[in-house]
DNA sequence: ATGCTAAGTTGTGCCGCAAAACATATTTAT
DNA sequence: ATAAATATGTTTTGCGGCACAACTTAGCAT
């Protein structure tokens, strides 16, 4: 049981931190597990069952973060141990996936449950930045109309096909939405809270990130990846991304600009990328590269998940495409596995199609040459949680503040009386 | 002050834990910082005087890690605070470098210091793992020797150029040594705790990983990157190997195979690598590659150093080639930044010499094309410890299970008597 | 109905740290 | 030289957190 280890800066433990640390341990536990035994509870975490008690009646009374329910259903010897629940309706918290061609919103009770999803299509030519800012408050407050008379609003999370600053939410350079050095965070920041008076979240609480950072926090908490400390999140749209879970904790990188895999070089000899460099990795991968392979234009409506029909059904020139796309996925996905060396590559985005029409191809090019340990226990697997990956990472992001001190937030969120 | 987080697995924290991160933190502190007067220990850690007071009684007098000594600079008014020395002789550790050419060995104290340094030259032909290991034993032996009467030996940390299996020490594949497959952790724990019957550390005491890696965990302990906390460090020789910290932790990957960034395949029409693959980071700038680009044969006697004297001197072939051989960096290098964003790159190894001749041109390179927010606050920098830096990476790792958990690890360790 | 089992509940004790009061050592002011 | 100011070490006391043990409760099996 190692504690994180600082350098040299102040990190002292003293006896509240320690609560705050098995309260918190117990809250994530139920929200990522769901209900749980308080047997179960007193076996993972060690503590003692009277500890356990202590603490879920903390959470249940103090902020009514839990509650405590006779188990339903019976099985084996022994008095009944109560079940712990999270209380999904009473904090909520509001994520976005802001997407090229539109905006999803969603409001996701404690424990992960998703209680609502509303998407917003983008008009084709009208993504610019104030346009999406907008449409995206006019969703918080259609979600937040939802809220039952106990919520609480948590925060907001934002996934953003972007390069974004970890520290604020800004967002440094967003190609597939043409934006550039937008104070994303900040201005979504004061809009919401302009906007949903009922919530007493500060600015502070609506966190923006990278949809492939937060599809990786996603499928680490809830998807294929869960019990997995090293993955990589591929997230494969107009431009491609990776988001990177090394050791249980997400990679950020020292401004939070970790994981842009789509720029790295593969092929010197290749296109000019939009970033301005050449051989990018997803001038080979991504979607356009995609459909060009399979000789169609982009943005005349073809998908790769046509392509790959379209393969499957015989067309000799998509199957080359598919071919050509793999010899490229091979290359990148092994430089990816001997520098994280992780067990899983989730694909996601529009990479989840393809990787089913390519994976056998994908793993016998990266079998063939290259280092083989990092890649003999690596698997390729598609997104669990599917196109909604980004979005449910982003309600994880809103609700990591309560997971990492339950009654130090929760006392300062009254309910939305809404 | 963020505790790690769990995922599922238990993690409930107790008092008696509380106790040893406390003591664990005041250790590591004067073992990184040296010296400390124990009011900076209270207010760096933010514990209460009384707290420290107790804590460093109890690393003195229990197991005499440190000792309290009056000040000898006075400064200031008020009554002179007790200084806290880490008692580099009582607790140290043997620490090995297993180079292509040489093996060093040194015996390092708690704090760092090294106390004594041994070199034992590899014949030219006999780098065969039995070999290797009987002159580490002897090396041992003989370092062992110079152990004070009030010595404790913590530990064996050995750095190794290959790819090891993180959890036993397991050498996978080392081509630079010609070694695969050798149970290096195992057979070195077993002959070093037979040939040191003084030192009473246990087989798995002995700790085997990449010199990449410890390269990188000596210059973030005590080299260019203190207090940095995203970091790549490059071991440039035969091979390139990466050792990344990322968020304060060394990056280890799931079976302890990261970094391998020699095996980035950066040039898909380039040569053949030794692993099978073609057009491997380290074909194009490895040594190898740096003498071949310079009309040197590798093993002709060349180094990179006499390229750059050669180049430095107006040899233009040399010019040339370093200009090669920096393209083809800022291609790499540019693909870490993009994936890992550090803050800084540490040059380590051959290719410390390289970055004062090319740094420039790289830089320049980097600059040019591609996503530029990771680059922007980037340096390159040589390693601070020189040639050394595995050598007390090596250190370090030996130490890490007692600064872990101080008082529990010296009570299995009496005196080596010796 | 009785006993068994597994779990929750309650009370006690230990341990760790903070806070306050006291003691000590050094500098600065008178 | 003496006293005040300052900063720190030391001791004592108190509070809070968890473990442990004893007790109670709830279901199951015979």
């Amino acid at each position: 049981m190692r504690l994180h280890r600082p350098h040299l800066s102040p990190a002292g433990i003293k006896q509240e931190e320690l609560r705050r640390h098995n309260l918190s341990l117990l809250l994530r536990y139920v929200h990522l597990a769901g209900p749980t035994q308080r047997a179960t509870l007193t076996a993972r975490t060690g503590l003692n069952r009277s500890t356990i008690g202590a603490l879920a009646a903390d959470l249940a009374n103090i902020a009514e973060l839990v509650r405590e329910e006779a188990p339903g259903v019976r099985s084996g010897a022994g008095r009944p141990s109560l079940v712990v629940v999270p209380e999904t309706e009473h904090y909520q918290a509001l994520a976005f996936d802001l997407g090229v061609d539109r905006i999803v919103g969603a409001r996701v009770g404690l424990g992960g449950t998703m209680l609502s999803r509303k998407v917003v299509p983008l008009p084709p030519g009208d993504r610019n930045f104030e346009s999406v800012v907008a449409l995206t408050v006019t969703a918080a407050r259609q979600l937040a109309d939802e809220f039952g008379p106990r919520a609480r609003c948590v925060g907001v999370g934002v996934a953003v096909p972007a390069v974004v600053r970890g520290t604020d939410g800004f967002v440094r350079f967003a190609p597939n939405l043409g934006w550039e050095q937008q104070p994303l965070g900040e201005t979504l920041g004061a809009a919401l809270v302009e906007a949903l008076p009922g919530c007493s979240f500060d600015r502070a609480a609506v966190l923006v990130a990278n949809d492939a950072d937060l599809g990786a926090l996603a499928e680490h908490t809830r998807g294929v990846a869960r019990g997995h400390d090293d993955v990589v999140y591929l997230s494969g749209n107009v431009g491609v991304g990776a988001g990177v879970i090394c050791g249980g904790r997400p990679l950020r990188g020292h401004g939070g600009y970790a994981g842009e895999a789509g720029h790295m070089i593969v092929n010197p000899a290749g296109q000019r990328c939009r970033c301005g460099a050449r051989g990018c990795w997803e001038t080979e991968v991504g979607i356009d590269a995609v459909l060009r392979a399979a000789g169609h234009e982009p943005g005349d409506g073809t998908t790769p998940r046509m392509v790959v029909a379209d393969a499957q059904a015989g067309d000799q020139r998509a199957r080359h495409a598919l071919y050509e796309i793999s010899r490229w996925l091979a290359v990148g996905v092994g430089n990816l596995v001997n520098l994280f060396n992780p067990e899983l590559v989730i694909f996601g985005g529009e990479l989840r199609e393809l990787l089913e029409a390519v994976e056998c191809d994908v793993v016998n090019m990266m079998g063939a040459g290259g280092l083989t340990m990092s890649r003999e226990h690596v698997e390729l697997v598609p997104s669990a949680l599917g196109g909604d990956s980004p979005l449910f990472g982003a309600a994880e992001l809103a609700f990591a503040p309560l997971l990492d001190d339950p009654l130090g937030v929760a006392a300062t969120l009254p309910a939305t009386g809404g």
